[in-house]
DNA sequence: TAACGGATGTTAAATTACGTTAAACCCTCT
DNA sequence: AGAGGGTTTAACGTAATTTAACATCCGTTA
């Protein structure tokens, strides 16, 4: 899937370069400018989903610059980064066509927090959801969102709890998966009775992973479980 | 054309007073309610364009609320009035899907500033209301307002409670639907007989997306049930 | 190293939740 | 009053989870 691609105009080298750096680790195509001018030729070249745009800026300031976008382009949301908190500017950023302003100094996530507010009114189907993605688990395919365990063509359908547990076994492959840490996860706490409902669960789940030799589910003594997957 | 419909959750009545009549007098229809649980009882009877909450209420607190509105309806903006300035705060609504927050004590004119920026950038899309859109259900095209379920050319018609669940289903798809949430929603309380109602309407549902193979209704012991739509 | 206590392995029974069907109950309309 | 559609209640079957029971393992200590 393409990925949404931001315009960030921002004067300050040192925030301009970290600002960038943060969205491309979050998977953001990131175009960064150093003022308005170099900002709104760089959105007359090519499509962007969302402006992110300091305020006071050398050549041309950001109300300006948004003022020129808006002539181009009705839609396409602008964020407004300013240090000035008077109430006169940020209504005349909304005046001009803005979606949102973050006040500096801002958090990273907070900004990115908004950006997502935006994107999930706009576009709000491309969230992958994390739920749905498939673990490999030696010569199984697991999915926690359907919760089935596939193993060629014989497919197994896993009950809630088994599935919950087979899940965090499998996020920690090869390392310990504490047995109070599992409990909260699942069972909310940990007492006693739910230790030994975990235990029972664990049984099952040894059953399925059974048809590969590579598999195991080892226990840590005093400490928890561990899925084991052998290199073959 | 009609007016936008605002929701205005706010348990001070003096501020609540001034800031409905306020937005009345600017031309939107405004409900007025005094906290979280009322908030969210109304938003369940009426759709709404946007959400005005307060975070500290009485009863059910306004991330509270947004939490569960969001279950049912991802888009509806949310703007928070917020006394804390406390940065955790801010965030934890903007995961819940916050869509801006207003620092009290603040001017009518910078609230309506920001209800209109967020009107601009989703008008365009609430020319298809929400409520008017089908949603697609794998080979099926679903339609809550009209209750129709759509499989090529067999149009099956459904009753208002299959319609009301099948709904809080497919916007929650791939996610667990609470039990006590949608009895909430569809049947305005939760008792065991409610309860087992319940579970004859998702019998019925489940026969209906039969046809489907890659649909299925599964259930989520004493938590509530989730509709699967498999990747084909 | 033998022995002890706590932790775990496993199976089965008990409990609770859910699945399904059909009958009973309500409305509304006639 | 009767018919009909929609909804709830009842009844019975099935599945998921917890509890119980007993066997075994593990680390520690004498």
């Amino acid at each position: 899937m393409q990925n949404f691609r931001l315009l960030v105009v921002e004067d300050d080298p040192n925030l301009g370069t970290i600002l960038a750096e943060y969205l491309r680790a979050k998977d953001y195509d990131v175009k960064l400018c150093q003022d308005g001018e170099e900002g709104f030729n760089a959105f007359t070249k090519k499509e962007y989903d969302l402006v992110i745009s300091d305020v006071m800026m050398p050549k041309k300031d950001g109300f300006t610059m948004a003022s020129e976008i808006r002539k181009l382009n009705k839609k396409t949301p602008i964020i407004f980064l300013t240090a000035k908190s008077m109430k006169e500017d940020t209504i005349e950023g909304f005046k001009l066509g803005a979606d949102d302003y973050v006040t500096k100094p801002f958090s990273m996530e907070e900004l990115l927090l908004r950006i997502n507010a935006i994107f999930r009114r706009t576009k709000s189907e491309m969230i992958d959801n994390e739920n749905t993605k498939d673990f490999t688990i030696g010569i199984f395919s697991f999915n926690p969102n359907e919760r089935t365990l596939i193993n060629g063509d014989i497919t197994e359908k896993l009950t809630s709890k088994e599935s919950q547990l087979l899940k965090l076994l499998a996020q920690n492959r090869n390392d310990v998966l504490e047995r109070e840490f599992a409990l909260k996860a699942i069972w909310g706490d940990d007492s006693y009775f739910n230790s030994r409902s975990m235990d029972v669960y664990i049984t099952k789940l040894r059953k399925y992973l059974r048809p590969d030799e590579n598999l195991e589910i080892i226990n840590v003594h005093g400490k928890g479980f561990k899925l084991i997957v052998k290199k073959s």
